[in-house]
DNA sequence: CTAGGGTTAG
């Protein structure tokens, strides 16, 4: 083979390799490779610069390192090919040492180191990186600007401060550094920041990603009406749109609620098949997953739709499950399942199992997913995978456990101090919670919506008016947080339940917005609680309104007229309900003994050992008896209104669910250990005091948690003071 | 050879 041919070949080979990049071939490629080994053709580090392109492209990490080590003499664009495809593979280490080896490496190389922090969200490096690049006196272009800017997200002030410089680098007309700089704005949720640049940028500036990053600003910062009409802009415009806006378009949707035009938006997606997209996928899981009342289903069709699910995908499925207390199961099934098909887990992933975990009744679930992930190969120390346990932990009963969590963890934010003034707050601990609280502006954390929520519940739950007025004047003078519908329903609560109810009352009366349902809830089980007939019916009346289909207003109404003993008025209320074919939810408890769960119903028979939890129960209510117990009978549900003897009204409240599950945990485990019940509704009154008593006779730790809160009975006493 | 925008989480 002579020189010239040799070169004619060299020549083919780069035309045809550089086609199969552009046109996608990997196939085609890859057997250009083979040809080119097995040739004789010299070495050439441009080809071999592509090859490695290729494999990064399309094919694994290895066989890109592999052309890569098969360069000869690798020059600075090798070693970049190489690099990016570190950044491409979330391969922090490699980049760097490989980066060490370039004998002069120029802006590119910073670029893509850059790019390998910006991935991974590590700002400090990426910044570290980019005062290199001034250091050794090479330009920055717009490359290093915009990574750089895209990596800072986190951090406004160091935002502005780039910002600022790229402004007197002269990239005020330049896209991507512009579009960079919005987005952080846009994430960090400093809308009027966004606005100004995007309108700064002026329309020849402007290009679609400008808008996508616009639109989905709006959508994730309760702007979706804005984020809808700028949409509408861009369409009337007739700018063109892509994979990107779609899924920003679904942000708005879903931050809006609106269910229905989000189908709409749905159906046009599928005529053009942008549906099929993964991340448009995941947008539309979350939509339905988190605005329609059976969303899941119609989420299992989305994804069925997906020809290749991501790890998001997947996630979002996840999230969606656990979201749903009735199918936290179906959380932990997905979780497995898409192991099983291939993807390994991220932290994100952990996250919402564990938050699964959390609404599911047998703590042992969580403490093993807990022991997956310190196995894994997530970086299980993360604040967001931290705060998930603590969460996770305090659900579960065990306040012990979460504030070790909480202690140990290495960095903290709001969402941690979010997690622990929850658990404490629902474990009735307010003074733990509100010290927490205050510790947490002592240490200049800045407090969100849901910290208030939490606040204003503990002081809900300990009659704190004068504090909880206080926080409450607090989150909008000091924070700027707007009250919404559940901070205002927290306030009903803690006014009515502390027989405040006509305060109670104008709140619901001068609240800048409709009230919904569950203040009018606050406000009749403050009623109820203080045997306010009057007002009990007006706020039954409302909330039957607003909910013509939820138990929950009949019962508490026909259990407010039972109390005042107004039977008849009880029994109409309960035949209404029947008439319109609402059911209410039986009663139902869940206990987790050897790492097994148990279910009982009201009144079930259907446990294996149910004979032996009756005998024991009749033994346990003689005792109980002599203790001063005394049935309280005008609790005991009436399923119609035939007349019922007082015995079998007794003997249904004895037959109550989380009952039922306390005596099969005393007869099925050793003396002295805890008892943790779980409860679909919220405990009655009798079981209430049923269960201080059996606590005392028992000398058992007893803990219920309800769909409200924990009550945890020791020694007679329970946790809430019997005020609830 | 490198960039900017989308989806999940407590």
């Amino acid at each position: 083979m002579n020189q010239f041919q040799c070169t004619l070949h060299l020549q083919t080979f780069r035309t045809l390799l550089k086609q199969c990049i552009t046109q996608k071939d990997f196939l085609t490629g890859k057997t250009l490779h083979a040809f080119y080994i097995k040739s004789f053709i010299p070495h050439s580090t441009y080809l071999s610069n592509h090859f490695t392109l290729l494999y990064s492209k399309f094919g694994t990490f290895s066989n890109a390192l592999t052309a890569f080590h098969f360069t000869g003499y690798p020059n600075v664009f090798s070693y970049n090919t190489i690099i990016h495809a570190c950044a491409k593979h979330n391969l922090p280490n490699l980049a760097h040492q490989l980066f060490d080896e370039i004998p002069e490496p120029d802006v590119v190389s910073y670029n893509t180191l850059i790019a390998v922090h910006a991935r991974r969200g590590e700002c400090g490096q990426a910044v570290s990186v980019f005062k290199e690049v001034r250091e050794v006196g090479l330009v920055l272009d717009g490359f290093t600007l915009s990574g750089v800017i895209s990596a800072s997200v986190e951090d406004v002030g160091l935002v502005r401060q780039l910002h600022c410089f790229a402004l007197l680098c002269g990239y005020d007309c330049y896209a991507s550094v512009c579009n960079a700089v919005l987005a952080c704005y846009g994430r960090l949720g400093r809308l009027n920041e966004a606005w100004r640049v995007f309108r700064e940028m002026g329309e020849g500036c402007r290009d679609m990603v400008s808008w996508n990053a616009m639109i989905v600003a709006c959508g994730q910062h309760r702007e979706g009406a804005k984020a809808l009409r700028l949409f509408g802009e861009m369409e009337r415009m007739g700018l063109e749109v892509d994979m990107f806006t779609m899924a920003s378009v679904l942000t708005a949707f879903t931050c809006l609620k609106d269910l229905a035009g989000g189908m709409q938006f749905h159906g046009k997606m599928i005529k053009s098949g942008f549906h099929r997209n993964s991340h448009v996928g995941s947008g539309l899981i979350d939509l339905y997953s988190k605005c329609a009342p059976h969303g899941m289903l119609e989420c299992m069709k989305v994804f069925e739709e997906i020809p290749k699910p991501d790890l998001v995908l997947w996630n979002t499925m996840i999230s969606g499950f656990s979201q749903h207390e009735d199918l936290c199961e179906d959380a932990l099934s997905s979780f497995r399942e898409m192991q099983r098909v291939g993807f390994c887990p991220d932290d994100c992933s952990f996250v919402c199992v564990i938050s699964a975990c959390s609404n599911l009744s047998s703590p042992s679930v969580g403490k093993q997913v807990h022991a997956l992930a310190i196995k894994s190969d997530i970086p299980c120390n993360r604040v967001s995978v931290n705060n998930a346990f603590v969460a996770m932990y305090s659900k579960c009963g065990n306040l012990h456990d979460a504030r070790r969590i909480f202690d140990t963890m290495p960095e903290q934010n709001t969402v941690s101090l979010n997690s622990m003034i929850a658990g404490y707050a629902q474990h009735g601990a307010e003074i733990e919670s509100l010290q927490l609280f205050e510790l947490m502006l002592q240490e200049k954390i800045v407090p969100n919506n849901i910290t208030f929520i939490s606040v204003l519940s503990a002081c809900a739950h300990t009659g704190k008016v004068d504090e909880g007025e206080k926080y409450f004047n607090m989150m909008k003078e000091k924070f700027g947080i707007e009250p919404e519908a559940e901070h205002y329903s927290c306030m009903i609560d803690l006014l009515g339940r502390a027989g405040k109810l006509n305060k109670a009352e104008r709140i619901i009366e001068t609240m800048p917005f409709d009230p919904g349902s569950i203040e009018w809830a606050a406000l009749l089980g403050a009623c109820k609680k203080h045997g306010n007939v009057e007002l009990a019916v007006k706020a039954a009346n409302k909330f039957l309104q607003l909910e013509p289909y939820n138990a929950a207003p009949y019962v508490m109404l026909s259990n407010v007229y039972a109390s005042a003993n107004r039977w008849e008025e009880a029994a109409t209320v309960k035949r209404l309900m029947r008439e319109r074919g609402v059911k209410k939810k039986p009663g139902c408890s869940w206990i987790e003994i050897d790492k097994k769960v148990h279910v009982f119903v009201a009144e079930d028979t259907s446990h294996p050992r149910i004979k032996e939890i009756h005998t024991y129960m009749s033994e346990l209510l003689m005792k109980l008896k002599q203790a001063g117990y005394v049935a309280d009978i005008r609790l005991a549900l009436v399923k119609d209104e035939d007349v019922i003897a007082i015995e079998e009204k007794e003997r249904r409240l004895w037959h109550h669910s989380e009952k039922l599950a306390i005596a099969f945990a005393l007869i099925s485990t050793e003396e002295g250990a805890p008892i943790l019940v779980v409860k679909n509704l919220r405990i009655c009154g009798d079981c209430h005091n049923a269960i201080k008593l059996i606590s005392a006779i028992s000398g058992r730790e007893i803990t219920v948690r309800d769909t409200h809160r924990f009550h945890c009975f020791k020694e007679g006493q329970c946790s809430c003071r019997d005020y609830w």
